[in-house]
DNA sequence: GGTGTGACTATATTCTAAATTAGTCACTTG
DNA sequence: CAAGTGACTAATTTAGAATATAGTCACACC
């Protein structure tokens, strides 16, 4: 939910305005219905019975609206994934739900909703805003877990904390990112587990 | 050097053959000048002083051209990594230098020969036999590795060979494949160490 | 049987003119 | 001053005709 957590290509006018509302929902339905690129933003207007140059009043670009967009998606993705961490007993099952969480939320955002998983995509790919902001989440959770699980003595303390999370974020970098996602959906089914094994040997103390 | 590792597409007429070495070398000068798409069979053809016609006496397809030439560049890069692993001290050392060269050597394919990296990304994104062939030697060269290392002590002996391999190939994976490597020019500077940190911690016994 | 080709077709690619589209701006209305 | 728009332009996309290309085949020569 929230607020689009980016700052630059942010908006125009008024945050917090019906308007700005209906035009998200209905770039949301569209987007989700005929891809990005095959909606104008004339469609987005006429769907909420308004002009095209009324939406500039409220968004830069449309690439602005796609970040809306994107960043709803991206956000969901993160919310189970805080989610599925919060659920977890111990830091080394929080750290395996969510490397699965992460895959099983990205995998089924590219079979039942291709045309706003191509969003992601093509936000990761050009480094949009929200794509970032969605990387630099997950490092948060990432960081935090491994955090606790040095506290709680699961895992070894040696490594500096930054190294070991980024090395960690590296191994999981072909799943978490859309644009890489959907090069590795052969090895989904093992993959999650089979690096989580390899990821928790090499935090073992 | 040696031949194509191939099977299905292979090709056509006598295996040796003055003309199919030939068109070979047409076809790694044009291909690696002007890329794959760029250059028409006429062209290989009109190059070594023979009609279109006589090309397919040998080839199959322009396809089977090209998966000789990228069978010749992956080899290659298997041949680099190879002579790497044999010049290392440790099994430690031998998976160290096998990352690294792997990464160097496809890195700097994208940046110095531009036009065939092309063509092997495309050649791993179609799973043309020659990637799958060059994807089956690394994971033999890494499985020997690992092997060594287990005997000499250096690494852990409990996780079943196969899965352990597995897990490390596909850590690996974002750097080997070259579709995917260039998406991950980005970390290229800093991976291999971090990963081969990483991925050491995780094999120690 | 081995070496080699011109002429052919179906498919893919390029080119270009016409149509759309993103984005702006001066303007109206209440 | 906030809400809202029609008319405009530059850039992009589309459509579809013209061209080029992959691949085949029947045949010639030695």
């Amino acid at each position: 939910m929230s607020e689009i957590a980016s700052s630059s290509p942010h908006s125009r006018g008024p945050v917090d305005h019906s308007v700005r509302e209906q035009i998200v929902e209905a770039a949301g339905e569209h987007f989700s219905q005929y891809g990005y690129e095959k909606t104008t933003v004339s469609d987005l207007a006429k769907a909420i019975g308004f002009s095209k140059a009324y939406i500039y009043k409220f968004f830069d670009s449309k690439q602005a609206i796609g970040e809306a967009i994107c960043s709803k998606t991206l956000t969901s993705i993160v919310e189970a994934v805080e989610v599925a961490v919060a659920g977890a007993p111990t830091p080394t099952e929080k750290f395996r739900r969510m490397f699965k969480t992460l895959v099983s939320t990205g995998v089924g955002l590219f079979f039942n909703d291709r045309k706003l998983y191509d969003i992601a995509a093509h936000s990761a790919g050009e480094g949009w805003p929200s794509a970032r902001t969605y990387a630099q989440r997950i490092r948060e959770i990432l960081t935090e877990v491994v955090r606790q699980g040095r506290e709680a003595g699961e895992f070894e303390r040696k490594t500096p904390l930054d190294e070991t999370v980024h090395a960690v974020f590296l191994v999981m970098q072909p799943y978490i990112n859309p644009l890489l996602l959907q090069y590795n959906l052969d090895h989904v089914e093992d993959a999650p587990v089979q690096l989580s094994n390899l990821v928790l040997r090499s935090l073992a103390p």
